[in-house]
RNA sequence: GGAGGAAUGGCAGAGCGGUCGAAUGCGGCGGUCUUGAAAACCGUUGUUCUGCUUACGCGGAACCGGGGGUUCGAAUCCCUCUUCCUCCGCCA
C-alpha cells in the first residue's frame, strides 16, 4: 500500500511512475485527494465537537460535586444535539475511511528506477548467466519420465491420495528433498540469516499484510471452518512476524530463512506448463526475508541475488538473473530479478527464485517501522524477500541435465546431504 | 470439549463511574556529581489522526486485548469475540 502522503506531495509522479505497470492511476489518485481533503476537514470537526461535550461532562462532573443538581441537569440536556453532531460525523468519517482505504489498497507498487519498460516476459533484460549448458543426447528424457524410471517421484500416487499436483516423493527422491531443504537452510544460515519454522496457516490479517488479500484469494486454500489459508509461499507468515512491530534501528537488517511447503491452488493455469514437476499445488521451498533500511534495500536487494547466484552455482545448473520489466512485475514489487535453470530435456528455462524488494510498499500494510536516529517518528522500513530456493524446477533441471547412462548424478555440494552420489534404478 | 479466573504503557504492577494517558517500581534517555564508571539525586519517557507553525514547538481528538452497548461522562458497568492461566476430560 503507497502512504497516503507520497499521493498528496507526489500525484504526478504516482501516476507517470505507475504507467511502468501498465496501471492507469488518474481516475484513482483523484478520488484519493479528494477523500482525504473531505476526511480531513470531517476529522477536524469531529474533534472540535468531542471537545465540546468533553468541556461540557467535566462541567457536570464539578457541579454535581459541588450538589448544585439542577444546573447539572440543565447541562445535560445541552448535549443531546452534541452526541447526535458526533455520530453523524463519525459515521461519516468511517464510510469516508473506508472508501479511502479501498481505493488505496488496490493502487500497486511504484516500479523503481531500475525497472526497464515493456509489457511482458519477453521484455524483461537478462542481467548475466552462468554455468555450462548440458550436452545431452537427442533421446534425453524429460524428468517425468525419469522420475517413473527410477521410481523416485510418483505423481500417479498423488492424484490417488490428493489429486493432481501432489505428487509422492520416494527413496532418493524422497532424500534428495530433505537433502536439498537441508542443503539451502545452511546456506542460508551460514549467511547471516536467523532460521525460523512458521506456522502453515495464516489467518486473515496476516493473509492481508503481505499483500495476498484481499485481491488474490483465489490463489489460496482457505479452510473456511476456521477462516485461515494455507500459504501459498514462506514469505506471508514470515514477513507477518513483523506486522504492528515498531523496531529498534539498531535490529536492522533483519534476516530470516525459512523452510516450509507451499500451497497453490493455480487457478486457471492449465497446459504443458504444468507436466511433471513445472507447476504443483503443493511444492518445497526455502525463503529468505529481509527488513531492511531505507537507505540500505538496495544493497540487500544486490547481496541477496548474490546469494541466490551462489546456491545455484554451486548446484552446477546453467543459470540466467533476469531483471523484470514493469509489465511483468507483481502488484507489490518495486525491483525483481527472477532466476532461471536451463532443463535440458524440455529445453526451457525454469524460474527457480524470485527476488524482490517491495520497499515500504508492504511495511505500509503491516504498520513495520522502526526507529532512526535524528527522527522523533518512527518510520517505514523497507522488506525484501526472495527465493533460496524452490525444489521442484530445481529437480526437473537436476534430473534432466544430470542424466547418464548410470543413473542420476548429484552435484558435489550435495552429496553430504543426500550421502549418495548417483540416483540409481531400484531393483 | 466442560468449569472457573484473568488481559492496563518496554516490563512488573495499582486504579474498579468524573480532575486518569493513567500511581509506583524497574528499564530507557538527558543532566548533576566523578579522572572515568558505579551509586545517589534531579528531569524526561508510548502510538495514531488532526489544526497552527512547519527548525524546535504549541493546541485538539482517539487509544487501558478486539468489537458493540449503558451514561452528560467508562480503564472502571453490561454484552460479545479472541488470547492466556488453573482444574477436569481427550490426545501426538
Amino acid at each position: 500500500m503507497l502512504t497516503l502522503n507520497l499521493i498528496r506531495e507526489k500525484s504526478d509522479e504516482v501516476i507517470r511512475r505507475l504507467q511502468l505497470k501498465y496501471f492507469d492511476a488518474r481516475e484513482p489518485v483523484k478520488e484519493i485527494l479528494a477523500l482525504d481533503e473531505e476526511r480531513r476537514s470531517t476529522q477536524s470537526k469531529l474533534d472540535g465537537t468531542q471537545a465540546e461535550l468533553n468541556a461540557i461532562s467535566k462541567e457536570i462532573g464539578g457541579l454535581l460535586k459541588a450538589n448544585r443538581t439542577e444546573e447539572a441537569e440543565a447541562k445535560k440536556n445541552m448535549t443531546a444535539t452534541l452526541k447526535k453532531e458526533i455520530d453523524t460525523l463519525a459515521a461519516s468519517l468511517a464510510a469516508n475511511e473506508t472508501l479511502l482505504r479501498n481505493i488505496l489498497v488496490k493502487l500497486p507498487n511504484l516500479p523503481s528506477q531500475y525497472v526497464p519498460a515493456g509489457t511482458g516476459a519477453e521484455d524483461n533484460i537478462v542481467e548475466r548467466g552462468g554455468g555450462a549448458m548440458p550436452e545431452l543426447a537427442a533421446d534425453a528424457l524429460p524428468h517425468w519420465d525419469l522420475a517413473r524410471i527410477y521410481d523416485i517421484i510418483d505423481f500417479e500416487l498423488g492424484n490417488k491420495l490428493t489429486g493432481a499436483g501432489f505428487p509422492v516423493y520416494k527413496g532418493q527422491g524422497a532424500k534428495l528433498q530433505r537433502a536439498l531443504i537441508s542443503f539451502f537452510l545452511d546456506e542460508n544460515t551460514n549467511a547471516g540469516y536467523l532460521e525460523v519454522m512458521p506456522p502453515l496457516m495464516v489467518n486473515e490479517d496476516s493473509g492481508f499484510g503481505t499483500g495476498q488479500l484481499p485481491d488474490k484469494d483465489a490463489q489460496m486454500y482457505h479452510v473456511t471452518l476456521d477462516n485461515f489459508y494455507l500459504i501459498p509461499t514462506a514469505e506471508v507468515p514470515v514477513t507477518n512476524i513483523y506486522r504492528d512491530v515498531i523496531l529498534d534501528s539498531k535490529d536492522l537488517p533483519v534476516k530470516n530463512t525459512a523452510y516450509t511447503p507451499c500451497f497453490r491452488r493455480e487457478a486457471g493455469s492449465y497446459g504443458k506448463d504444468v507436466r511433471g514437476l513445472n507447476r504443483l499445488h503443493q511444492f518445497d521451498k526455502v525463503e529468505i526475508v529481509q527488513v531492511q533500511h531505507p537507505n540500505k534495500s538496495y544493497e540487500a536487494l544486490d547481496d541477496m541475488v548474490r546469494h541466490v547466484e551462489g546456491l545455484v552455482k554451486k548446484l552446477e545448473l546453467p543459470y540466467r538473473i533476469v531483471k523484470l520489466c514493469g509489465g511483468d512485475m507483481s502488484f507489490t514489487s518495486a525491483l525483481t530479478f527472477d532466476f532461471e535453470v536451463f532443463a535440458g530435456a524440455q529445453k526451457r528455462w525454469l524460474e527457480v527464485s524470485s527476488v524482490s524488494n517491495f520497499e515500504s510498499f508492504q511495511a505500509n500494510r503491516l504498520k513495520l517501522r522502526f526507529r532512526d536516529e535524528g527522527s522523533k517518528k518512527p518510520i517505514l522500513a523497507h522488506t525484501l524477500n526472495g527465493s533460496a530456493l524452490a525444489l521442484p524446477r530445481i529437480v526437473a533441471a537436476l534430473l534432466e541435465n544430470n542424466q547418464t547412462p548410470e543413473g542420476i548424478k548429484i552435484p558435489e555440494a550435495l552429496v553430504p546431504y543426500t550421502g549418495f552420489t548417483i540416483i540409481e534404478k531400484r531393483r
